[in-house]
DNA sequence: GAATAATATATGTTTAAGCATATATATGTA
DNA sequence: TACATATATATGCTTAAACATATATTATTC
């Protein structure tokens, strides 16, 4: 990983509020992405597609679902500017916007890891 | 300033280069960047002028040399996040051989304020 | 006039968007 | 089991917009 790379992936707002969103909650389905951000699934897979290429998430599969989650793997100075940018997202009316709608989401599925 | 904002500025390369030297020497004119990272002077003047607009640096005239440096009204997280790229920055190849050659460049003027 | 920097214009490249479609898994039913 | 259908996700393809670049020109200071 190089700053280049990651701040790439971060110069686009719906990988950028994407990213802020698994930050937030540890691992996402497309679908629970397509609800927050209230964006086309086609878009949503194909920048999480690329977010993968570029091993800033990690993805598995769990049935049906997709589930995507930053890469454990990033070096230190990347989870550092990660959570710097987190910090500053958890201001922005976005953000706030896009969580409060995943949390509203009915149908969420339920196959994740439980702690 | 917002994430969005400040992540559009480091996404590109040339900006992003000029960012970790004024992170690490604090202040350099555009004829030091434009050495440093080998570049023509309108490319670097027209990134520095757009990094001006987005508020992520300030300039100060000096005689005939223009003076660029980190905008110090930023956020914390802000600067938080440059630190982090920085970090991730000084293992890179190119940002070494930028500050070599920095370093190394014979005519630098010396109108910097004395800290 | 020489040096430094900014800007205007034109051009080329990258990138994202939208739509359609393909794949994979799950579910229902005979 | 076999088949049809629904749901979730991924991927081609095409168009349009955004962005970076190069060259030429202009402005400012000494």
């Amino acid at each position: 990983m190089t700053p280049e790379i990651l701040l790439k992936s971060l110069s686009d707002q719906t990988r950028l509020r994407s990213l802020m969103l698994l930050m937030q909650e540890g691992e996402l389905c497309v679908c629970e992405l397509t609800h927050s951000l209230d964006l086309i699934q086609p878009k949503i897979s194909r920048h999480l597609a690329s977010l993968r290429d570029m091993q800033v998430v990690i993805d598995r599969r769990v049935g049906q679902w997709i589930y995507y989650s930053i890469n454990p793997k990033l070096p230190l100075w990347a989870n550092e500017l990660l959570q710097a940018a987190l910090k500053g997202s958890v201001a922005e009316k976005q953000f706030k916007s896009d969580l409060k709608k995943l949390k509203n989401m009915s149908n969420r599925p339920e196959n994740r890891i439980c702690a």
